[in-house]
DNA sequence: CTTAATAGTGAACCAGGTTGTCTATCGTGT
DNA sequence: ACACGATAGACAACCTGGTTCACTATTAAG
């Protein structure tokens, strides 16, 4: 490689440690029965929570308009993972909620990623685990979502 | 937060610290001259190398097809970070070079890479860091480039 | 009660990925 | 020597998912 300082290591290894879960996350999900989750489901779902939301405000908690949330509902629904259902309060406003699959989808992801982080643990020991995820916590912004990853990175 | 296990926050930071990189990197970047520098270009750059590359070997390296690779490639002529040359021994092959441009990208991503990491050390201190990397590379796999980023995360 | 703000949707467009097709050129085997 | 398969690049059509603009329906506020 042309030009290789150790600061260009950094970040390449800290996605690719964010690829390897979320690959081995999908795998494991497909072998039990979501073989059409993508990893963006999962955040998505995450996002929508239990309680349900809107379109809007889905998009304002990704950083995406309204329009690119509706789309990913459409989705999402598409595959059965959420519903919408009108607001009897008020009848502009569409609550989308999880179906049993979309909660199923989380309580196994949330499992898998349980037993890939126990993984982790046992390749670099569970106290460096520890260490990781606080120095990682002193490094990056408490704002978990807004990860917008399809278009951030992008070449244009 | 619904469903909010352990490891469900470690693909996250990884990620976040990923992005918080990236994103410091680039802001840096349109500071010194290259505002139309976007995060897929400086891994591009890199994978071509000053050797330069053809579209086909390039897509080979970045694990898309060659068509995909060409139009990166248009997209970064535009830009003037490389350009294309004949190849006189295969006069079916274009050779794409970095220009000076493309190479002062590459070194001042370097530059600020070096510099990102340092201030990273001077938060969570030089020995955590190094513990930091040394971990990553167990659990990660040894190939650095095939990121694939735009199209793996999303949500069709 | 008029008017401004908001929720959702559709259309047009763009970026960047895919596959399929085509031409030009290289390289090899008979 | 030459035919033929493999390769490089380019073009088109299509898909996904993002954007903005425009529009309707409904709510909230002056």
């Amino acid at each position: 490689m042309s030009i290789d300082p150790p600061g260009f290591e950094l970040p390449l290894r800290l996605f690719l440690g964010f690829r390897v879960l979320i690959d081995d996350l999908h795998a494991e999900l497909a072998r039990q029965g979501h073989p059409h989750s993508r990893p963006m489901h999962g955040f998505v779902l995450q996002a929508i929570g239990v309680e349900g939301t809107t379109a809007v405000d889905l998009g304002r908690t990704l950083g995406v308009s309204k329009q690119a949330a509706g789309k990913t509902i459409d989705t999402l629904e598409r595959l059965g993972y959420v519903e919408r259902a009108r607001d009897a309060r008020d009848t502009r406003r569409k609550i989308v909620r999880l179906t049993p699959a979309g909660v199923d989808l989380l309580t196994r992801s949330a499992r898998i990623f349980d037993d890939l982080r126990a993984r982790w643990a046992e390749v670099i020991g569970p106290e460096r685990l520890r260490e990781l995820e606080a120095d990682l916590r002193r490094v990056t912004p408490a704002d978990v979502f807004r990860l917008d990853v399809p278009g951030w990175f992008g070449a244009s």
